[in-house]
DNA sequence: TTATAAAGCAAACAGTCGTTTGTTTTTATT
DNA sequence: AATAAAAACAAACGACTGTTTGCTTTATAA
């Protein structure tokens, strides 16, 4: 098969350009941040992004990737050390809030840009999303709870007051993601298994 | 003092302006949506919008204002009906629900656009979103709950459950705003008081 | 050292943006 | 019917948008 015959250089600013992005696109959201701001923010030309990126909903799909990865690992990371179902469902809210509030800018941007702003990539950014929700909907499945329990609302429930958070967080030592993310499965936990 | 001489035409058109703007706003974002997408929608050119409205942001300003309107009125009316902590704070999440996802897009305009997309406006918006979290602060206060309970997190969970859920609600004759809202209550409510 | 591909520059393209200005039409009041 | 204000038109302003093109620099592999 045909592949490029020659390794990329070793100052390769691909990765720049899209730490970059993902920080605009996160502070700025997508529509009002210009390729001229993110060819500013890397100290480049506008037209040089496109040897990197033919369009800038590819670079925006970049960075979702990313994040949707960056989020995937610390998630997958974290519940595997745990065997306790409810263990299990806190390890992974503490890691998908940390990954959200502490980690930064990819992983806000996956919250923060709507694929619907989009419309050619839509698509792609759904599809990225749901992989994701469907390891939640894993975790929840797992959990011994009274039949009449709602786990679709249980955990649509947590994971978006959780991804909420990124509308009144402030970083102040204190209350950080992990304390919160406990505090909120202490409030569902203790309903449930009593 | 100083006010206008003459009373405004019936046949205004500024409570157009004011729908199609919100309806735009909440669809494409604040950003995405330019004076001439607006003016289209009213079959208007672009100029003449500023004969109502100085600027976008202005316009923007008071789409949210009808927003957080037209909730806290909603609000209001349905904790007025009830005496008992719970139910007030149940008829709260519906109405709050109910306002964001059925009323439609002056309500979601609040939800999805962010202070920091309009910084010129960002002040006056984080105002008035503020005068309306506390109304649920007072209802959750109000409610007869163990001393170790985190009130705050209480309220953020319930109320960041119920913002995002814009993002996934689909109206399928089911599973009502309503039905939404008491489910989560329902998961929040017997931890607490059993 | 030389060829070759990767990466970036320089400059412009056509289109869109929010907004302004001067003028005209339309309506309510007298 | 006359007048004055409300509302919209018509046309353009400069700035900014995503993107393309042809050319040059730079690092790597032979």
């Amino acid at each position: 098969m045909s592949q490029s015959l020659r390794a990329p250089r070793s100052d390769n600013r691909l990765p720049q350009i899209l730490d970059e992005a993902a920080r605009l696109f996160r502070e700025k959201g997508y529509a009002a941040t210009s390729m001229r701001d993110i060819a500013a923010a890397v100290d480049m030309l506008p037209g040089s992004l496109y040897y990197h990126f033919a369009a800038k909903e590819d670079l925006l799909v970049a960075v979702y990737e990313e994040g949707v990865r960056l989020i995937t690992e610390k998630v997958h990371g974290a519940i595997a050390r745990q065997t306790d179902p409810w263990q299990r469902l806190e390890a992974a809210a503490v890691a998908h809030l940390e990954a959200l509030l502490k980690t930064g800018d990819y992983a806000l941007v996956v919250i923060r840009v709507l694929p619907q702003d989009v419309p050619r990539a839509a698509a792609r950014l759904v599809k990225l999303r749901d992989s994701y929700d469907a390891l939640f909907a894993e975790l929840v499945a797992a959990l011994p709870l009274p039949p009449e329990t709602d786990r679709q609302s249980l955990r649509l429930l947590l994971l978006g007051a959780l991804n909420w958070s990124q509308h009144w967080y402030r970083d102040s030592g204190r209350n950080t993601p992990r304390a919160i993310a406990r505090s909120f499965l202490r409030l569902l936990r203790e309903a449930q298994q009593s």
